[in-house]
DNA sequence: ATTCACACAACAACCGTTATGGATATGTAC
DNA sequence: GTACATATCCATAACGGTTGTTGTGTGAAT
């Protein structure tokens, strides 16, 4: 029984909810057209109206997980160091909402490095998050909160570091609660700020 | 045609070296009994001979990920914090056969995320790895190279950059190269040596 | 004679994809 | 407004291909 045109906008809702729940269910190599359609109470035919072939449904999914990701309700920034700290807290598994989120996002990885054109693709959307987590450094170093230096090799660094607590915290949640986690960003974040300026000789010279 | 007894054993390592090639080839979510048994030249009645189960190539590819890596050849560890160096730059994809392992070790993560089971045994592998690192840390620690603090605390941080690093560098291998993974890595330890010991209070004190 | 190490063949289940057809909305002619 | 052509939305069913798994058979080793 098909829709009318005003149920159309709820359908397309539908099935990103169902698609999102087969990823948090089954990760990213249980997404299955058969999978996306019984979650949503359809059959085959639905979905290949949506998405004509599996890879529509994988590029939509990728998407899908950024937007999920990017609207989920974010820290009100400060400025300097905490709008940083802030930055990574955002990223971290600390809600049930982030995990699920970061869950795919790990579980994506496997489906990314074996298709070189969706490789590239990641490299570009984490290039774009540490060109931004780049300018809050830069921020945040002529508040003077931060030493000098390169703030693109800073962010670099500290990308790395969020990137690989989102994984360990994944795979030991009782190891890594929320508040180890923020205590271990903490002490991250204080051994960059207590480190000595090595491209600005001032604070020696003077 | 069967083998006989003594080459039962370099038929075993064919089989290593099989599963190899394909999960290099194909990543974690390409590992299947067909596969194999056609990279080894035979069919699935061989492979079901030795992984009666699907599970039980999957445990056993596992397992070779993380002898492989093992036995990588490691740099000649020094004492103290250069021995903590060398183990953090063992990890990272500095040649090819450290981007291959570290490759599948990445696409296996969405297999192991999704079975509560195989998760487990992951948390377990991270935790042993991060053991071995809080003794190196510790021994940097009382030859007063590094400034005091829980040492299991230091050890997860610096595995979450290592391992954060590691898929940064696998998804842009061009934007680090290994030079710049060492370079990072080196920020981060200067980081950590600069930090002012946060428990022990008698350099303050003196 | 029994066990082992495989080849070979087949199975049911699942995958992505395609074809067919029917129900509803939309547009157009009168 | 009514009548008809067209397009949209979706169920149903089937296709060939691949998967994990199972069973049978056969030659060599013990």
């Amino acid at each position: 029984m098909p829709r009318t045109k005003g149920d159309h906008d709820a359908r397309r809702r539908d099935v990103s909810e169902a698609v999102w729940r087969v990823l948090a269910a089954h990760g990213f190599g249980g997404l299955t057209m058969r999978a996306v359609a019984t979650e949503l109470g359809a059959t085959t035919g639905l979905l290949t109206h949506y998405f004509p072939t599996k890879r529509d449904l994988v590029t939509y999914a990728l998407d899908l997980l950024d937007t999920r990701s990017a609207s989920r309700p974010r820290r009100t920034a400060g400025t300097g160091m905490s709008a940083v700290r802030a930055a990574l807290l955002d990223i971290l598994p600390l809600t049930g909402d982030a995990t699920v989120s970061n869950r795919i996002w790990v579980s994506s990885w496997d489906t990314a490095l074996a298709d070189p054109e969706l490789s590239d693709d990641y490299a570009r959307k984490y290039a774009r998050s540490r060109d931004k987590l780049r300018d809050l450094v830069a921020a945040a170093q002529e508040s003077g909160e931060l030493p000098a230096g390169d703030p693109a090799r800073i962010a670099a660094g500290a990308q790395s570091f969020v990137l690989g607590l989102v994984v360990q915290a994944l795979f030991a949640p009782e190891t890594f609660p929320p508040d180890r986690q923020a205590e271990l960003l903490d002490d991250y974040l204080a051994a960059l700020v207590s480190l000595p300026s090595p491209n600005d000789g001032r604070a020696v010279r003077t």
